[in-house]
DNA sequence: ATTATTCAGTCATACGTATGACTCCCGATC
DNA sequence: GATCGGGAGTCATACGTATGACTGAATAAT
């Protein structure tokens, strides 16, 4: 006949309690390092013995309810196949584990809104939102009662909104290359741009056609940020009667694209055309000719972005707007226009 | 003089209850829809109403701490900016958002055991972990107390070692690239593989040598999963004394690595040397000539392991291991040895 | 000697939900 | 007429933690 058992799930507090000969509360006490002048150093040091001992970890469900904050956020991206995301994720995650907080990304595929509500299921302190489609503030109205005022941080957003951002210096990369591609003596620039009409993509382009100086671009579209996006457009850029000598796109996969397009009309990169990308997180070296490109930081991102998250649920101030520098990569698929 | 605020949070199932003209309880019987027999139809109506009305969502953590359980999981995978475990994640983010799980992922970088122990500050119901360079049942138990017996689910490991697995059939995209290849009329073959040591390279590897036939692994070497590793490592073995005219990489971006060394070494692929990649995500369309490679089903390998995962937690069956079908994609990258 | 202060803890309660045990009422059965 | 059965709900409690209010003893100040 089995005896009865002793529950032997995972310890909880009132367990080290007993353990340690105390109350639960000079346990919570304790462990939550808020024990001066209510505790003595040798009762601490029992209980933390105790707490060891048993492997006690705290349940996380019991202590949300009782603080009303799950030491949780959220990381919306576009999508979670992208390495440049990716590397978001891994600064965001990072940091936020140095803080103890646990992070559930939530893609909105790509311009597809938030369908089904995400902040449904899932218990949330805040928002670090990176680049997309919908102004964001609409969407976590959208999202239902009680979202409304979620703590939100926006990455590559328009500042100056009311909502603290962490953006790259997209304009100084743009500008950059812009001075570049004029110095190699370019004039006649093609742009191939995002099929998605957010803030930091405009932004881009504008930086880059105020810093075009003597050239000027003559021709443009627009297409998703993948490969056969790329190639597609690439495809009529190039053959547009305005010989543009330079292709500017908004992302590295579009480029790759563009070099599959510039294979296709039997021309040569760097040779015949030159192509640019964006963002630099893996495709931009793997392409041959290597990618000339601007370097995003894209881990750095995700960590500020989360450190002004976490400051703002902490403190109430996710401090000054932040803007972190790209850089101009020059590699191989840039070269002086051919002549004629 | 302001009146005294009505707490004004978020609505409880109390505030709901009042609303209705019900108890407590009846709300969470009606939400939980476990009223039949104990509720009437008008009623259930009326708490619907009010629910909606009030916008009311139930408090996780609370829901969390009365059931012991909270509904969330956690992915572990190497690294967060590969698209293939993007795409594993999206699966399993799928097919968790259908079943109101949420997903917490953590990234092991690529063999760095799990430290900080990731189990203590998130709470997790199960672990949904790929292919990891320990073996994954040590890595739980060195999580620390309360984790030995966490419900697993494998994704990538070696199936009968009491863990339900879910696997791509690695073996059988090997053995069809592998007669591909002796179809061709390869006979020297260099192996590309990976450095770490897992179980599913390994099953890899012997698939592909049994099915070599007349052919054999005339060199061979270890290296990282990156562009610069596969560089790196295929300049030694395209020099090799032994005049391989296949390199067989483990992954896409070795082989991209390898599409330099060739160059490198003034060898043109596939007409002096072919080359073969592993995964098929992103990148063996990127680059030029286009990779043959054997493609892994990763979104579906993520929402047939989350699948299983849940199973696991609601029936306390994972139900059969699950081997997935690789598929052999014939590009560019390959073609007859070059004569001699 | 009395009062005030500090120290070292414990008590009790609340967070919001889910659920077994209970009550009450009305119609049917014996 | 007394008993039963079941329909329609409510009550009370527990989950594990954190914390303001309290207590008792010892020490310091007056």
């Amino acid at each position: 006949m089995p005896s009865p058992q002793p529950p032997a799930g995972r310890p909880t507090s009132k367990d080290v309690a007993k353990h340690a000969g105390v109350s639960q509360s000079t346990v919570s006490l304790v462990l939550a390092d808020k024990w001066r002048g209510r505790v003595s150093a040798t009762t601490v040091e029992a209980v933390r013995d105790a707490a060891s001992a048993l492997g006690y970890r705290p349940n996380t469900s019991a202590r949300s309810l009782r603080l009303g904050r799950t030491h949780t956020v959220m990381l919306v991206v576009p999508v979670l196949t992208s390495p440049f995301f990716g590397a978001v994720h891994t600064g965001a995650a990072q940091v936020a584990a140095e803080r103890d907080f646990g992070v559930v990304v939530y893609p909105t595929r790509d311009g597809v809104d938030l369908t089904p509500n995400p902040f449904s299921s899932a218990a949330i302190d805040g928002v670090l939102a990176s680049s997309m489609a919908a102004e964001p503030l609409d969407v976590l109205r959208s999202a239902g009662p009680g979202t409304e005022d979620l703590p939100l941080v926006m990455l590559d957003s328009e500042p100056g909104r009311g909502v603290p951002t962490v953006n790259d210096d997209v304009a100084d990369g743009m500008r950059a290359l812009a001075e570049y591609l004029v110095d190699l003596g370019h004039r006649r620039v093609a742009r191939l741009r995002s099929a998605v009409q957010s803030w930091t993509f405009r932004a881009r382009d504008e930086a880059f056609r105020a810093a075009l100086g003597p050239a000027e671009v003559v021709a443009e579209a627009h297409a998703p940020l993948t490969l056969d996006g790329g190639r597609t457009a690439a495809l009529a850029l190039l053959a547009s009667p305005a010989r543009p000598t330079v292709l500017v796109c908004d992302d590295d996969l579009q480029a790759a694209g563009a070099y599959k397009a510039a294979r296709a009309l039997g021309r040569r990169v760097p040779r015949d055309v030159s192509v640019t990308g964006f963002g630099d997180l893996r495709y931009a070296r793997v392409v041959e000719p290597e990618l000339t490109t601007v370097c995003l930081p894209a881990v750095e991102l995700g960590a500020r972005g989360m450190t002004a998250l976490l400051d703002l649920l902490d403190t109430g101030d996710a401090g000054p707007d932040v803007v972190l520098p790209g850089e101009l990569l020059v590699r191989g698929s840039t070269a002086p226009p051919a002549s004629g």
